[in-house]
DNA sequence: GCCAACGTTGGC
DNA sequence: GCCAACGTTGGC
């Protein structure tokens, strides 16, 4: 399987790029939703690429760089009873909800906002742009990735 | 804080 | 299985 690539969405006040600069990696966790879930079970493998998408942030973008250190497996906040992520519909023996892990690789020298990634013919086909576009774990391709690099304004 | 766009829930 | 009501996301 070649690498793929991947945008994660988070909103700052909850988990950033320092966050994860500090910590060196992290779960990927409380994803509650079916589409964002099947990616993360099945399609997420260790060595793909992350781009760490900021929202409700200022201003909203690509903040930094991350990779996956871990596949998918079971949400272990799911089972927790009285956390906020708690789901009682999830087994042990059947999980319904599942989390990667990642690593730190960067955090760009400025974000890559929103704006810039709309203004940027190459990528008006990503997700991400699109509007409505509310999916938490999102597919990004090759090329796409490439011209985010690319944009990172050093 | 507003609200459009979605996703989910639940009555029928 | 339809669909209205409700909840959430996320840009602005």
């Amino acid at each position: 399987m070649p690498k793929r690539y991947w945008l994660l969405k988070c909103e700052p006040s909850a988990y950033s790029i320092d966050d994860l600069e500090r910590d060196g990696s992290a779960s990927w966790e409380g994803v509650r939703n079916y589409q964002a879930r099947n990616l993360l079970r099945d399609e997420i493998k260790p060595g793909d690429g992350v781009l760490f998408y900021a929202s409700s942030a200022d201003p909203t973008g690509v903040s930094g760089i991350a990779e996956v250190s871990k596949g998918g497996y079971p949400d272990p906040t799911a089972f927790k009873k009285g956390h906020a992520y708690f789901d009682p519909k999830s087994k042990k023996d059947n999980p319904t909800w599942f989390v990667v892990d990642i690593r730190f690789v960067k955090k760009l020298p400025a974000v890559v906002t929103l704006d810039q990634l709309k203004a940027e013919p190459a990528l008006k086909n990503m997700m991400v742009v699109r509007k409505g576009s509310r999916l938490s774990v999102q597919p990004v391709t090759e090329a796409e990735w490439n011209t985010v690099l690319k944009m990172r304004g050093e």
